[in-house]
DNA sequence: GTTCCTGCAAAAGCTTTGCAGAAGA
DNA sequence: TCTTCTGCAAAGCTTTTGCAGGAAC
């Protein structure tokens, strides 16, 4: 299913959460913003829209979010998560040098090795950390 | 190289990292106990031989050997960072029901697609998250 | 004597929790 | 009204930093 705003509202809907204004708001955030953004970047764009609003908020929401498996948790770095509303397996890269991550595709499925046959995987994470080409061409 | 006490000894020596008793120690105790053990395993361990032990020691220990490439951080928890001794390509596996990580083979290279042939990769990591074989016959 | 290392205490930073008030059905 | 959600404040935890004393060579 394609990640539109209401696909994802029906999704919540259907999972019985709550549509209140601030969720949808990090909802629509997160479609709009595919560059894995933190809980520290999704609240202080949001809070220009909604001046009250709280980081507590912003967690609670996410939290929500990634147990009804709508958005997928990033431990790419060690200080802070960042978040992803693809939940559709593909790999991460981190640019050491300008901190961007990128997405690039990979059949996770066919590395599966025998030994983990018996093993019951809920969950695959691909992460790998280097240079970017621009960063690289720029010799940062 | 295999990993053992006197190999990797001789990795600090080249290297010109100091050979202190609290860093030999840290080294022994990651070559025997190869669980990925947290900063908190190895500190309370180590504390019994070494009653003035401070976790600060332990982190700086791990760090200075992590930027040496002797030992790789394990950031499958969001919490905190675990260790291996084994440096070499390997996946992890952590079972939600009893906390223990598993490693298993895998073979990552042959999985990096074109999109990446531009980017320079450091570090490559693949974690899997879900149900042991011991704890799906217990119904954990 | 100079350099490096240890370890205490404090700080830093992300995330969670408790709770009271507001919003919504 | 009753439940759910928000948001402030405080706490919790891992990790880092500053710094003084100690060890090593």
């Amino acid at each position: 299913m394609d990640i539109t705003f209401e696909n994802l509202k029906q999704e919540l809907k259907k999972k019985n959460i709550g549509l209140s204004y601030q969720r949808l708001k990090v909802l629509e955030y997160l479609i709009q913003n595919r560059c894995h953004p933190t809980v520290e970047q999704i609240f202080t764009e949001l809070q220009k829209d909604i001046p009250t609003l709280s980081k507590t908020t912003i967690y609670n929401t996410l939290r929500i979010l990634a147990e009804a498996d709508l958005v997928k948790v990033i431990n790419i770095e060690e200080k802070e998560a960042r978040y992803d509303i693809d939940t559709k397996d593909h790999g991460h890269f981190k640019c050491e040098s300008c901190g961007a991550i990128f997405d690039f595709p990979i059949d996770i499925d066919s590395l599966i090795p025998e030994d983990l046959s018996k093993f019951k995987i809920n969950d695959k994470n691909v992460y790998f950390k280097g240079l970017c080409p621009g960063c690289l061409y720029n010799n940062n």
